[in-house]
Order: C-alpha cells, then sequence, then structure tokens
DNA sequence: TATGAATGAGGGTTCATTCAT
DNA sequence: TATGAATGAACCCTCATTCAT
C-alpha cells in the first residue's frame, strides 16, 4: 500500500530530473556585499552590452550570487538599473562635496573645472554609459539625471565662478552662468563623448580643453572694457 | 548573419548588384518607397522605444509592409539600424551643403553658427536618439559617428571662422580650434542633451546659447591684446 | 574598415551559438489541423497531470508542433485551457443533438437516459478531468459548466420525461424535476467520480445505476396511487 | 523526495519517532499547535486558488509561521497536501460517530440522510475543493478518497435503511443499496457541485433535495406491490 | 529547534528569423 | 518577389527547497 506518489504532484523544483551531484554552494548571507557586487555587475554590463542586450543570468553570474537575489533584492532587472543609478547619484554627490581647492586666479579656477569635469566624466564613464541610453528614452529618467548631473554641476561651477573678481568688479551673472553651462557642456561633450563615446586620445583631449579653457577665460576677462 | 562596419557607408541596398536580366523599373520604384517607409518607421521607434525594445513586427506595422522585408532588404533588424545610419550621415552631409549666408561680423557668425548646431541638433533629434546609445555601445559605431557628426561639423565650423579677421589679422589657429569645438560640443550638449533628452524649454535654451555666443565672441575678438 | 559588429547588437535570436546544423523543420501551414491537435495534445495533457503541472513545451510537443503557436493561436495556455472548454461544450451540444430513440416505455426511458448518461461520462471523460478542477477554483468555470452540463443536460432529460404517462396522466411536474436531477446527478456521481476517478469497475457500475432506475422508474410510476 | 501514500493514513508527523533524551513536552504543544495552524492554512488556501496555484510562503504567512517548518514538518508541499487529507478523513470519521437521531418513518429517514448529507458536503467544502482535484489527477488519491468518502459513507446509510421495515417486511437488500448509492450521489451532485461549485442557491436546492427524497421514499415503499 | 535568506531549475511568453505559399 | 504564419531559443521571473544563522 505504499507507493511512490511524489512525482504525482507536479511542483517547480521537484522536477529536478538531472542533478545527480549538486556542487557545495556558498550561501553565505551577507546582504550588502551582495548588493554591491550586483550593483557593480549591473553597472559593467549595461555600461558594455546595454541594458536589453544583459541578461540577469549574466549579471548574477558576473556578481557571483544567485539570479533570484536581483529580484529580492531590487525587484527585478528595472530595479537594478534605478538602484544603479541611484548608487552613482548618492556617490557623485559624495564626491562633489571633496572639494577642489580654490585656484589663485580666475584663468586657474576655469582650467581646473574644466580639468576636473574631464575626469569626472571618465570616472564616471560606465555610469554614463548605463544612463544616459536610458535618459533619451525615458523623460523621467532624463530630468532624474538633468538633476543630479547638469543641473547640481553648472550651480556648484557658478558658486565657485561667484569668488573671483576681475579689477575688483564681480563677474556679472549673465557671464557666470554662460561659463558655468559652458564648462558643463564641454565636460559632457568632450570628457563623455569625446574620450569615452569616440575614443579619442585623452591627452589630445585634455591640450583641447586647456586651450579652451584659456579662451574663455579671457573672455570673461575682458568684460565690459 | 554578421554585419559589416563598411555597410555603414555602403549603399543602402542590401543586394550587392542588380539581378540580370529582369527589367526592375516599377519594381524598383516600390522597393525605394518600401525600404523608405521602413527606415522611417525604424527611425522613428528606435527613437522612442529604443532599438531592442522595438519589435520587428511594430516597425512592419508602421511602415505599411511585410516583416519579411526588413530581412529581405536589410539582411535583419541589425542591418536596418545601419541603413538608419547611412541614410541619416547622407542626409546630414547633404543639408550642411545648403549653405548658411555668411554673416557681416564675426560675432553674428557665432551666434548663427551656434542657433544653427541647436536646430539641427533639434531637427535631427530622432536620429540622434537612435545613433546615441549605440555609438555609446559600439566603439566603432562611435567612431563612425564622430566622423560623420562632429568631425565634419567642426571642421566646418573652422572653416568658415578662418574668413573672418579681427582688427585685420586672421584669427588664431588654436582660437578658431578652440571655438569651433567649443560651439560643436555646446551644440549637442544644449541642442540635444538639454532640449530632447532632459527637456529643458527651447526658448529659455536658445537665450542661454545667445550669451553663450556673446562671451565666446567677446573672447576671440580680444585676441592678442 | 570591415569588420563583424553583428553580436555588438544583442538579439534575441541572433545569439544562436551552438546550432550547427539545423533539422529540416516541417512549417507546412494548416492552421485548423494544428489548432486541433494542440486542443487534443492539451486535453490529454491537462487531464492527466493538471491544467498548472503541464508545460506548454509538453503540449507542443504532443501536438508537433511549435511552442508558439498556442500563444499565437490561443493567446497563451490559458487560452489553450478556455478553447478545450469551448471546443467540448460545443461538440456536446452537437452530439445531444442525435438523438436518442425515444422508449416504448417509461421504465425503459429511464434506463436507457442513465445508461445514456453514464456513456457520456466516459466519453467526456478526459473533458471532465480538466474541467472540473477549473470550475472548481473558478466560480465562472463553475456558471460556466452548470450551464453547458448539468443545467443543458436536466432540461434535456426532462423534456423526455415529459413525453410519457401513466396511467393514461401525464407526471407531475415536480416529480419530472426530482427525477431529471436525480438521473444528471448520478450520471456525474456514477459515470465520472465512480467509473473514472475512484476507477470502479464500469460493469457492476453499470449495474448498479441499472438498479436504481428501476427504482426510480417505481417510484414516478406509482404516483399518486 | 518523493511521498508514500501511505502517509496518507500515517500519523501526522513526518518525523517516525521522537528523538531521543530531549523532553519535548512544550515544544510539542507549540509544534502541534503550528502543525494544526499549516493544516488549516493550506486547506484555505488550496482550496481557494489551487495546489498548485498557492505558494508555500503565503501558507506560512497565514499560519503565522516560517517557510522551512513546513519542509520540516510534512517533507514539503506535497507532504502538506497529504496531511490536509489524512486530518479531513480523520475528523469525517469521528463526526460520523456523532449519530444522527434515529427518523420515526423511513419517508423521514431518507429526508434527513439527505439533508445531512448535504450539510456535510457544505461543511466540508473547503476540503474537497481540495481533494477532489487531486484525486481525478491522482488514481491513488482518488482510491483514498472513494474508500474514506462514498464508500465509508454509502454503507453508513446502507445499515441505517435496514432498521427500518415496510409493511412489516425488511427492504430488498439490492434497493437499500441502490437508494444509498442515490443518496450518496444526490449528496455530492447537489451537495458539493450544486451548492458548492455551481454556487446555486442553498434554500433552492435543499428543496429540490426534498422533493428527490419523496420520490425515493415512494419508490422504497411501493416494492413488491 | 526555528527562521527566512539564498539558491537555481524551470516556467510561460516573446519575437527575430525562416520559409511555404 | 512579397507575405506573414510558423518556429524555437532565450528571456525574466517565480518559488519549492536548502541551509547558515
Amino acid at each position: 500500500m505504499d507507493f511512490m506518489v511524489g512525482d504525482l504532484v507536479g511542483n517547480r523544483n521537484g522536477r529536478r530530473k538531472s542533478l545527480p551531484g549538486r556542487l557545495p554552494v556558498n550561501k553565505k548571507r551577507d546582504r550588502g556585499a551582495k548588493q554591491d557586487a550586483l550593483v557593480r555587475a549591473g553597472t559593467r554590463l549595461f555600461a558594455t552590452k546595454g541594458y536589453e542586450a544583459t541578461t540577469t543570468r549574466e549579471i548574477a553570474a558576473l556578481a557571483g550570487c544567485a539570479e533570484g537575489l536581483i529580484h529580492r533584492y531590487f525587484r527585478g532587472k528595472a530595479g537594478l538599473l534605478y538602484a544603479i543609478m541611484r548608487t552613482q547619484a548618492a556617490e557623485d554627490a559624495m564626491e562633489m562635496s571633496t572639494s577642489l581647492p580654490r585656484a589663485s586666479h580666475l584663468d586657474e579656477e576655469i582650467q581646473q573645472l574644466l580639468e576636473w569635469e574631464l575626469n569626472r566624466m571618465w570616472k564616471q564613464r560606465d555610469f554614463l554609459r548605463v544612463t544616459i541610453p536610458r535618459a533619451i528614452l525615458d523623460r523621467r529618467v532624463g530630468q532624474f539625471v538633468s538633476r543630479v548631473g547638469p543641473g547640481r554641476h553648472s550651480r556648484a561651477i557658478a558658486d565657485r565662478l561667484k569668488l573671483y573678481r576681475d579689477n575688483g568688479t564681480a563677474l556679472a551673472d549673465d557671464d557666470i552662468e554662460a561659463v558655468a553651462n559652458t564648462i558643463g557642456a564641454l565636460g559632457f561633450a568632450l570628457g563623455f563623448m569625446r574620450q569615452v563615446v569616440f575614443g579619442f586620445n585623452r591627452q589630445q583631449t585634455k591640450r583641447l580643453a586647456e586651450n579652451i579653457a584659456a579662451v574663455l577665460a579671457r573672455a570673461i576677462h575682458s568684460h565690459r572694457p
């Protein structure tokens, strides 16, 4: 009267038809570390293959943990993407607060601000490779990026420029806004598009930036002659 | 199954040469029309939903023709993408030759060049929404875009600037290069990223561009004091 | 300048990494036949393993066609289930119209009606094995089943019984309703539950039904003595 | 991983015997309470959503204990299902012994037996919603259900009918068997299928049962005219 | 012992591509 | 040649089960 009926009840995992010996699995619990690993793996893969072309399997494999965790921690692939963006925005905010020393002259300030932007773009290149394409497709992401990226940065740049004076007079607000936005635009166009996307030589790009910085400095100096 | 990047600069037809013996007169016209329709539909859909999220079925439906044609004409979805990029590059090249009238002063020239760039970005926004994400993922596409986009344009801009003189002397090459690149960078950053991706108000953006143009003009005027 | 970039565009099927030689596939188009095959395969598998435990993969394999067709034809697994139920309801309706000859006496009529019900249950056993569990879980399915099953049948049985008279008088409506419902109930309880689900011997069940029919006939004959 | 049907009649604990040396006094009480809670939660959820569609997480949540306990106590989800069936079979057996008072006449007896069956089905509806679908899919469960359900009950009904006499003579065995089985069939068909599954009005169903009982009583009275 | 976090096999479904018509 | 029905690989996600804590 005893017979096997286990397989009469079809359950998802009961059907493990061909798994003779399991490998010993690392089930150590370390939520923080695994979340980090997933965010890092996701960033890397989304950046190089694109969000859609990256599979959750790959991400889990690269992160060295189970696919299911992507869904447990981030509520799915899309959630991981958002987590990546939030994480980066937070890190960027932190990095901004580690202040760049003030330069002795306006020329130098513009010089170093532009260089700083270029470096920032380079450091954040993976993040940007993930984010920009999403921003292009999704208005909401675009607004988020705008707020935490160019928005925050041009304001910071403008604030720094306000501290400088030319022949004893403060710089005009319009000029400050123009230069701050130009520096932001150049940061993105040279630092990200040119250096990262178009694959131009970094030294050459840096020299170009230096020339431009010099031109900008001249412009702002010569205000109302 | 694999597409040549060479295709990016090749002719639009997937087939290398016309088949022997069979007049393709009217067929050709239909073929061309359908290819155009597919390219247009693909551009629109890739731009709004992204390449991966767009299905070939949708493209065919929007173009009003059969799904199979995407494969026959363009060797698949990826081939259509390349065709879109080629098409746009060609159109852009044509548009550049419809020349912008020369301005009477350098100030005006910079002004109108920047405005022209902003408009160009706006007109090409769908194309850019398709292309930029691909360029970000694919170094080779990046190089292609760089060549037909910023490369071509900054050269054209520089050529125009060379025609102007300040106090009777030609502008310095370094300044020309700096300003030409800055105009290009601003075109992309303001015209595409700010206007299109971040969804900023166009008038406001245009005014910002005008301020910036004024600053740049001042800089280049005051050269060699 | 020509390099492979095909794999830079991650598309779903482009990734066919390890399919050296495809088997020649039978892509013959025969929608009707394939729909039938899927309905039949679905009925069989749902009946024996249950709806949830059956995979669409299995259904397609048993039907000898592609999994995708389940979604194209029936909009998914659930749609196939509904199609099965509709199909069966339609067939059952048709079969009902192939009339059972009228018996010479009421006794015989009850006898043959009950037998007819038992046979119907046996013939429809796979369908019932699919449907009853769903009806148990889903009020809507329950109502549908009730309408096309017991509802339709007891009415038909009642209509037949109305044609008989006992000692020259028509049978009382209440009696007809009672006997018709009893026959229906017995059909289900003996024909399906006992014969099919509990696995009782069919001959024995048939004899039991004959005894019961005799008792019922007596009851209705002896009306108001 | 495979469950023995023997478990269906075994004791409720997954573990065969108590562990040596460790007083399980209070633990046992908790254990029992949690097992009960899991069985109750499982019954409710399996009944309303179906076995497969119910997750162990839901069951644990409804029972207010940890998911892992389902596996520790019942060796998995399937084991819980068997425990549910065993529990119910045991409760049903107990309830049968709380005897229904004997009626004064056969008519009344049939009447009250049928009513009793209908009520029983109503009370056990959740259990039946769990069990019937499993019985339909699994021959062995079907046999188990048949034994502890209809089998046990028709025997009990027959035993009661044997106590009545008509005009001083005992009822014929065939008639008793026929009526007992008919009552059982009606109990299931009206009490479960009609009342519970098809969602018919209970009062109306009760009246129909009364009519039928009257007809059956007449039949059995008039035996051997 | 009890918990619930971690695992990963397998599910339904989508959709680029193929090919009969 | 053009069509769109058919194909099936691969996707994201669920959830029974395992096992560290």
